[in-house]
DNA sequence: CTGAAAGCGCTTACAG
DNA sequence: CTGAAAGCGCTTACAG
């Protein structure tokens, strides 16, 4: 035991000190306790005077508000929502999933979470939806948005009446939200080209790409990352213009089945988009010469595929990352705090060796014994 | 606004009803608030005819324990602690900055955090490290561990005294440590042969790797995953016996610069091991024939010659993860809470262009200017 | 504009 | 074995 830093402690002249606290600040600047209380909650009706001595005392003491101490006595519950594209999409059920989970074990700690599902990728719907929350009372909120001018009303609304809103998984506009959380979407389509790059060990070929839909944005940054370093660092390669699917995995499943019956020159698939198990449903049926094949998320049947060997690579966003993550810059901003540090968001790849364990195999498993 | 899902709140008779505390508890059980308190916190002296009562009140009403209120009456601090190598190894740096990092935000909340550095991987260093530490006032610590059994008994000690132990990145001896937080190091050596293999894209090759010691657990996992792959699905790969380096850089250098000058029928590189410098510096000067190169651990050189392209994938166990783990385990444990659901630890796949923002590169730039 | 007092849900002596 | 009371650091009426 050789060295020793000790950090977080206030040590003052050699002595171990234990924090200010308001009746520290009070008494050193001269005021009562609630006057103290005033100036450092912004509560108004106070003398300038008062408040340039309780300022100057907070700043000599080092004073910081107990925040734990505060919410007890206002019996203070954080009363937080996420707004979700509704659906079936396999990919936000899982982001549902994991609300819920954290939620179960937030609710200990006061915190009052709601889910709320908006019709699916419609600028009208989530602006609608959006009116409607304002209505409510909340204190903070996460939304799944869309890029669009007609949502800058209504989230203005939302923050005039004190919501915080942070943008979750596709950004709202920049300016009518305090935060995002979600992955750079470039930064996928590049990693997705790199590795598919690496898979081709300098050989030739022609990598056929798929896509819901161009407006989507992340879809359209996915295939712009993509292409510019398959142009830029593996020239042997070619990236062919996307199917337009939709996220339809029956349309996924028939196009990939004429290609393959084709027998063209493909030497890999790339779907940035959803409906993969289309995608996989036609390509397990050519086991033997099937072309190196990505997808985004890791949902059940994408999981399946790689374990299965159907397919070769699965980019993710770990939504359960990006959940928690969504609570904690909540709860930050609500406080007025300034936002605790965190890992970064970067699109992670996964190889059936690298899988996490899987809760429902688990589940399963147990069942059949 | 379809659906509506509510979590977290206590719905009693279709009214909203507060959560119950201590004093409902005592009411419901027919004895005081302190005798209520006394069996809740197991204080014992109290009838087994008052413990039923207030159990059974328990389980009636679902009282869960205020541990903020708690905490702030007993003017809590979490006192925790780090057990690291000492060194200049510049993974533990990563660590070290990182506890450090998260402790500046958490001393807001009563939480203090020492680091102590102990002598590097030595099972006797660090058995006298443990036993010293037991003569400390901690709450909880977390220990980058060893495999002996002569930890066992300082371990005990530290039990003995209510002491939480965690063991983390490496383990300690099972029985004697709550819980363990690091990477499987099976899978990753499984991670890096099945990139190892995509890379050779079905063509013939042989891959030479490199270990500090077959002595370290983690360096003899990672090398059996990673022959377990290559020979389950790569049949045309052949793994070379590791080299021994002693993770020290200049033996890296000198073996890797041989192997590349006599124009050998390697194809790649996997390094178990740390001593990456030496390797990178060694290759860097091959970079129109070099082999495909796979490193573990994001550190700034590492990173940079991902970036140059001298090697091409670096596997790394997320240590800022860890350590954010570390902190919520520890205080699950200390709270005898359950421990909270978080994202599972998988070694992290990266190449140049899934890379997080790099803090010092940012310094960097801006000294710059 | 300012201050004294009760209360948030708990723990800790202290008195029976 | 049991209970009444003060206090943790804050907020919220309420009275001046």
């Amino acid at each position: 035991m050789i060295n020793k830093e000790a950090i977080g402690r206030f040590v003052f002249g050699g002595a171990i000190m234990s924090k200010p606290t308001l009746h520290d600040v009070a008494q050193a600047a001269g005021v009562s306790y609630a006057t103290a209380d005033r100036v450092i909650n912004n509560r108004g009706n106070v003398a300038q005077k008062s408040i340039d001595k309780v300022r100057d005392a907070v700043a000599r003491l080092d004073y910081v508000r107990n925040v734990a101490a505060a919410n007890l006595s206002r019996k203070r519950v954080y009363r937080l929502a996420f707004l979700i594209p509704k659906g079936t999409n396999a990919f936000f059920n899982r982001i549902r999933d994991h609300i819920a989970q954290v939620a179960a074990h937030l609710s200990i700690e006061s915190v009052s979470v709601d889910i709320f599902e908006v019709s699916a990728f419609s600028v009208d719907g989530l602006s609608k939806s959006i009116a409607d929350f304002c209505e409510k009372d909340f204190d903070g909120v996460a939304i799944v948005g869309l890029q669009s001018a007609l949502l800058e009303a209504p989230l203005a609304e939302l923050r005039a009446r004190g919501i915080q809103v942070i943008g979750l998984v596709s950004d709202l506009p920049r300016d009518f939200r305090a935060a995002y959380i979600g992955i750079d979407n470039v930064v996928a389509g590049r990693t997705a080209a790199r590795m598919t790059g690496m898979a081709h060990a300098g050989g030739h070929g022609a990598i056929q790409t798929f896509a819901g839909s161009l407006d989507a944005r992340d879809h359209a940054e996915r295939l712009d990352g993509f292409r510019e370093v398959i142009l830029a660092d593996f020239p042997h390669l070619t990236v062919l213009d996307p199917i337009l699917t939709k996220d339809d995995p029956s349309i996924l499943r028939t196009k990939t089945r004429e290609l393959l019956a084709q027998q063209t020159h493909v030497t890999a698939l790339y779907n940035v988009g959803a409906g993969n198990s289309g995608l996989i449903s036609a390509i397990s049926a050519w086991p033997e010469q099937r072309p190196y094949c990505i997808v985004h998320e890791l949902v059940a049947h994408s999981r399946q595929a790689l374990v299965a060997g159907h397919i070769d690579l699965v980019i993710d966003q770990r939504p359960d990352v990006e959940i928690n993550r969504a609570f904690a810059v909540l709860r930050a901003l609500i406080d007025q705090r300034e936002i605790p540090t965190m890992p970064e968001l970067t699109p992670t790849i996964y190889v059936r060796d690298n899988l996490p364990a899987d809760p429902l195999n688990a589940i399963m498993k147990a069942q059949n014994t």
